[in-house]
DNA sequence: CCTACTACGCTTTTT
DNA sequence: GCGTAGTAGG
């Protein structure tokens, strides 16, 4: 008996295919990552492939990890040297090896969307561009829309013709590229793009990696983009072993520039390729499927496929209506709590929603019933403004050769550097062709900076002072000791108590993150550096912080929840208006409905055992109340195959009325989900071994700055004790163990 | 140069 | 409803 019998035919035949171009069309649910997993370690095995010469690509670092996971499982040894990663992370680590062969630093950074925004908005303020006529999210879109169909500034310029507001976005291009270049950064677009201009421009590079990668597998095929596809291609050109998995009715992203035709033209791309599907679903029950199929059905641009399945009928599928989008929530959360007292966990269920601004009330009704939870996505941890802040601190000690960076920080916490002086730095640097950290090296030679220099320089002397220290300094240690020096936690605690706390829950989990990560290159022999710390940080998406094996509920769009399935799928808002979007509905664009019907069917098939659709008649959007019917996708599923609430709720809303308003604003800053960090699992107080404090609640205590004052609280935060003192005086700081170095008074 | 206030615009979805 | 950009006053 051997680990293939467990496959099915089309599974095995899949697997046992390894020569030559492959497209596996696999339906939600058949799979598809068994057959990947498995084929690998029939690559491995059966065929003797070198782990090395395998390449893997996923959209998640989460799936890769797992992929990686299941492999090892599976062979046992050897997976490790597999690269299994996502299109950003590969190519990065083509790029750090050979971008200066293109004219680039190797020791490039790489720009978030917040990045691009502020370089945008320069850009614009350089040109003179209107931001009122040309948004900054536009201009971006256009730009990112360029870049993953390869148009250089020049390829775009030439092909737009006389159009007047599109060669604005054409100049804006340019001089973005060309601030890209001076601070050695690449955005997103460009980790792709570069390394095809490289891998096209660079014969031996080519030559190298089309040997390095003999087999080479794609997930999630139909969501590639033209960009993506030229690497593949490229990369596979030499020995055609070239296998990708996808499913062209989960194709959710082609406001990200995914080229369906990717996958539905992929036997015309590669030429004697072979085409497997896989049709027999593992995953839902019947009915659920069946639901699915139907709704899926109403798409005409699709290949015909027929899912099936031999699982039960299972649950018919639930459809609630409610007036309100409280009364929805708070039937979720009592739905929930109920099965979890007839035994089920938490981590059964799942909340889907089109927009992220529908986390909200489900988030304050689980507070409210303390329910754990996860929200994943929103706001990306690494956006926050305290994250953003001492990540800049970072990279300006590692290099200074990010302008953003030095200029997000140069003013934070306030040193009394105002705009006027940073644009005078800022010219200067631009009038003598030097970076802007390396004009604050010289204060003298800027013209009109008065009595600004001694701030510049005392600057430029606490920078010196960290790149010193962080020599040997760990890189926790260095965090720890910028926070503190520059006086940054300070002036956390001068914000309002609640949003304070949560900033240093986030500063907190950040350190928490470095020192995993310093403990991961430990395990692996690898120095751990600042710059290894800044890339992985650069490329996490907010799935990957998802953990099965926490007891909590998660709480996502249904983009993020791809690729995932849970026994419980709760798919809410199914509101013609917001689900399908309100642009769809107004527009007049077929296509984009058959996209949002297709993120239908992932939501759908997300669930294996019990599906429940809700919608609210009403509800709030963006301050004011809406009014929705119940979303087409709804009236598409076969009456059969539904049975509608037990008596849908209309509950007295005074008492909902009044949770909303008051505390809500600050509530919401407090308990904003910390990616990685929201799940609200009723605290826990595990005391680390080693780590002990000399004082407790209530005990005096003396510090350095603050004088003397009374312990208040000690909370265990990740890998440190948060402490909370009334100094005399001063009033109530919060700060942690390990740098407020407090003392005890004894008396 | 900093702070506090007002007005506006925004929400689809994200590696 | 919320965050941010822009403005006025200190």
């Amino acid at each position: 008996m051997s680990i293939y019998d467990s496959l099915n035919q089309e599974q095995r035949e899949a697997v046992h295919h390894t020569e030559g171009p492959l497209l596996i069309l696999a339906g939600a649910g058949s799979g598809k990552t068994r057959v990947l997993t498995h084929r690998i370690a029939y690559l491995m095995e059966e065929q003797g492939v070198n782990p090395w010469n395998i390449l893997a690509i996923t959209f998640t670092n989460k799936a890769a990890g797992e992929m990686r996971d299941r492999v090892d499982h599976i062979v046992g040894m050897g997976s490790e040297s597999i690269w299994v990663s996502t299109f950003h992370s590969a190519c990065v680590r083509i790029l750090r090896r050979y971008i200066d062969r293109i004219g680039y630093d190797n020791n490039f950074t790489i720009y978030d969307m917040d990045d691009q925004k502020t370089l945008i908005k320069d850009v614009c303020k350089a040109l003179h561009i209107d931001t009122k006529i040309y948004k900054e999210r536009s201009i971006m879109h256009a730009i990112s829309s360029a870049k993953n169909e390869m148009l250089s500034p020049e390829r775009y310029e030439k092909s737009i013709g006389g159009d007047y507001s599109k060669q604005k976005i054409a100049d804006a291009y340019w001089e973005y590229e060309k601030q890209l270049k001076a601070n050695h950064a690449l955005d997103f677009d460009d980790l792709l793009l570069k390394t095809v201009q490289l891998l096209e421009t660079q014969p031996d590079v080519l030559d190298y990696y089309q040997d390095r990668f003999r087999y080479i597998m794609v997930d999630e095929y139909q969501d590639t983009n033209t960009v993506q596809f030229q690497f593949v291609r490229l990369l596979a050109d030499k020995y055609k072993n070239l296998c990708v998995v996808g499913d062209d009715d989960q194709s959710i992203y082609k406001f990200r520039g995914a080229n369906i035709k990717n996958i539905l033209n992929f036997e015309a791309h590669f030429a004697d390729s072979k085409v497997i599907k896989l049709e027999q679903n593992y995953r839902s029950s019947a009915h659920i499927l069946k639901g699915a199929n139907a709704v899926i059905r109403h798409n005409v641009g699709r290949k015909e496929k027929s899912l099936w399945t031999e699982n039960p009928e299972g649950e018919k599928i639930n459809v609630q209506s409610f007036d309100t989008g409280y009364d929805e929530a708070e039937f979720v959360a009592e739905d929930i709590e109920n099965q979890v007292r007839n035994g089920h966990s938490y981590n059964d269920f799942a909340i889907l929603y089109r927009t992220n601004a529908q986390s909200r009330l489900f988030e304050e009704r689980f507070v409210a019933e303390s329910i754990p939870y996860k929200i994943v996505g929103g706001i990306n941890f690494y956006a926050r403004k305290e994250i953003k802040d001492i990540l800049a601190y970072l990279k300006t000690v590692d290099s200074g050769q990010d302008d953003l960076a030095v200029r997000r920080i140069i003013n934070v916490p306030k040193r009394g550097i105002g705009l006027a002086t940073i644009g005078k730095v800022q010219d200067s640097a631009i009038e003598r062709e030097i970076g802007f950290y390396e004009a604050l090296g010289g204060t003298d030679l800027i013209p009109g900076i008065g009595r600004s220099a001694k701030k510049l320089d005392s600057f430029v002397a606490l920078i010196a002072y960290f790149k010193e220290q962080s020599k040997d300094l760990s890189i926790s240690d260095l965090t720890k000791e910028i926070i503190e020096k520059t006086g940054y936690l300070d002036e956390v605690n001068k914000e309002e108590q609640e949003v304070a706390e949560a900033r240093i829950e986030n500063i907190d989990e950040l350190l928490s993150k470095i020192a995993t990560y310093e403990e991961a290159c430990m395990d692996a022999d690898e120095p751990p550096t600042l710059r290894g710390l800044l890339e992985e940080v650069a490329l996490v998406a907010d799935i990957d912080g998802l953990d099965e094996n926490q007891d909590y509920v998660v709480l996502m769009t249904l983009h993020s929840a791809k690729g995932l399935e849970f026994p419980q799928v709760y798919l809410v808002g199914m509101e013609d208006g917001l689900f399908p979007s309100f642009m769809t509905v107004t527009g007049d664009d077929p296509e984009e409905m058959e996209e949002e019907r297709r993120l239908c069917y992932v939501g759908m098939t997300r669930a294996r055992e019990r599906l429940v659709l809700t919608c609210a008649t009403r509800r709030m959007v963006r301050g004011e109340i809406q009014h929705h019917r119940q979303s087409r996708f709804v009236g598409e599923i076969p009456e059969e195959l539904k049975e509608s609430g037990k008596g849908s709720r209309t509950m007295q809303k005074f008492n909902k009325v009044a949770e909303t308003n008051p505390r809500s604003r600050a509530r919401r800053v407090f308990h904003t989900p910390a990616y990685g960090g929201g799940q609200k699992v009723p605290q826990q107080f595990v005391v680390k071994s080693g780590q002990s404090l000399d004082y407790q609640v209530g005990d005096r205590v003396s510090h350095g700055k603050l004088g003397e004052g009374l312990v208040m609280e000690i909370i265990q935060g990740g890998r440190d004790y948060e402490v909370t003192v009334d100094f005399d005086g001063v009033g109530v700081k919060k700060m942690f163990s390990s740098f407020a170095k407090l003392v005890k008074i004894v008396l």
